[in-house]
DNA sequence: AATCCGGGGGT
DNA sequence: ACCCCAGGATT
């Protein structure tokens, strides 16, 4: 590769603006970019090549699942989701807890509720069509920044480049421009500059819009890693300032990682006739809404667990009966949330299934049922993929420790 | 601008 | 263990 980077020759440190490519340069980026793409680009589930388009609905689906979330996970569960769903209307015609049950295991279950509130929206305020325009999809629950450029760029192939984390990573090293990093703060507006210099890279007249962004992040998942990057493998390393200035190990500019709270408590797998009893937390905060066996400990700060009445009521007469016959210590269990290291001791009481429940428990139960916060789940189901309820990977995790060490 | 929100795969 | 991911909403 002849080039050599046009504009950042003498940098030794991070400069205070981007540096830009000439007009010239953007032609020769894009051919290049694009040429590599046609060749290498990976076969995804919702990616159409060849000049096609995915619709929007399914650019939306991906998109969504997509954030914070590894391309390997989400292909199974995508093809799942649009085979039961295809279209807008379908989803929207579906309940929320029917999506969220679809979405159990890749967290970040708010995408799953905006998502459903997004294709109700298209369906009722745009006739069922998305809008084209940037700014009527950023209103969408749910489509941020990144999610519209991306819908309006793949699906609509306007002139607009989605920037994530890939993006931003090869932009960062790109124009040798700090942050690009993931995650917190932007150290002073550089991540606004870094977007609008990636911005510039679009020639407006030029077409293949989708595929020019699609590129780019292809690009930054395949060839311009986080680490170790595959420089020698590039299309555009003579376009590459850190390559260029053999600081690629430099960029981007990682930023500090809060440390993570470890959190201690208690959960008990409540067994009534090959049933567990769940109980759904509240809407807002860690998991909310999901529905998890009676524990504390997960909110941290003491004891503000649920909060209301029956949740603590139900803690303390779940308590009170650690020490009967029928309450087993099961084991610990673990589960590591971005910002939450949580570590429960788990029991498993088992209440004799020839009667009805106990007093002392329907009576706290009763009115939760009523309000829809109390499942029984059979053990059955725990693994269903038509299970009706959505189960987080903790839920998973409490159960299955009473599941192994009781029996032996 | 900082914080919160899951989960998993690569190293 | 640690990193970081095809981010968005809230405060």
């Amino acid at each position: 590769m002849a080039r050599m980077a046009s504009a950042t020759s003498s940098a030794s440190s991070v400069s205070a603006t981007p540096a830009t490519l000439t007009a010239r340069d953007l032609r020769m980026f894009r051919r290049r970019l694009l040429a590599w793409y046609d060749r290498e680009a990976r076969t995804l589930p919702w990616r159409a090549r060849g000049g096609r388009r995915a619709s929007a609905y399914r650019v939306l689906v991906s998109e969504m699942m997509l954030q914070q979330t590894r391309v390997a996970v989400v292909a199974g569960r995508y093809r799942d989701f649009v085979r039961r769903w295809p279209g807008a209307r379908s989803l929207a015609a579906a309940s929320e807890d029917e999506v969220l049950a679809a979405w159990s295991g890749l967290g970040y279950y708010a995408r799953a509720r905006n998502l459903h509130r997004a294709v109700c929206e298209v369906v009722s305020r745009h006739g069922g069509r998305f809008p084209r325009d940037l700014r009527a999809l950023r209103r969408l629950p749910g489509v941020g920044e990144y999610t519209a450029s991306a819908l309006a760029a793949l699906a609509f192939d306007e002139p607009v480049v989605a920037v994530d984390g890939n993006v931003r990573r090869v932009a960062s090293r790109l124009f040798a421009f700090g942050n690009g990093a993931f995650g917190g703060g932007d150290g002073g507006g550089d991540a606004r500059r870094l977007d609008s210099a990636v911005q510039g890279l679009v020639l407006r007249d030029a077409g293949r819009h989708g595929d020019f962004a699609q590129a780019l992040m292809e690009l930054g998942a395949l060839v311009c890693r986080p680490r170790s990057p595959l420089c020698g493998e590039c299309p555009v390393s003579g376009f590459c300032a850190a390559y260029s200035a053999g600081r690629v190990a430099e960029f981007p500019v990682r930023a500090e990682r809060a440390r993570r709270d470890v959190r201690e408590g208690r959960a008990w797998v409540v067994e009534h006739g090959g049933r567990v009893l769940l109980v759904a937390r509240g809407r807002r905060g860690l998991l909310g809404g999901m529905f998890l066996p009676p524990l504390e400990g997960l909110d941290g700060d003491g004891d503000s667990d649920g909060g209301d009445g029956e949740r603590a009521l139900l803690i303390e007469a779940l308590s009170a009966r650690i020490s009967s016959r029928s309450c087993v210590e099961a084991g610990e269990a673990r589960h590591i949330f971005t910002h939450v290291d949580f570590r429960a001791r788990v029991y498993g009481l088992r209440l004799s299934s020839s009667r009805g429940l106990p007093r002392w428990l329907s009576d706290i139960l009763d009115p939760m049922e009523a309000r829809g916060e109390v499942v029984w789940l059979s053990r059955g189901d725990l693994h269903a993929e038509t299970r009706a309820v959505a189960l987080p990977r903790l839920t998973i995790k409490l159960i299955e420790t009473t599941k192994r060490d009781i029996g032996h």
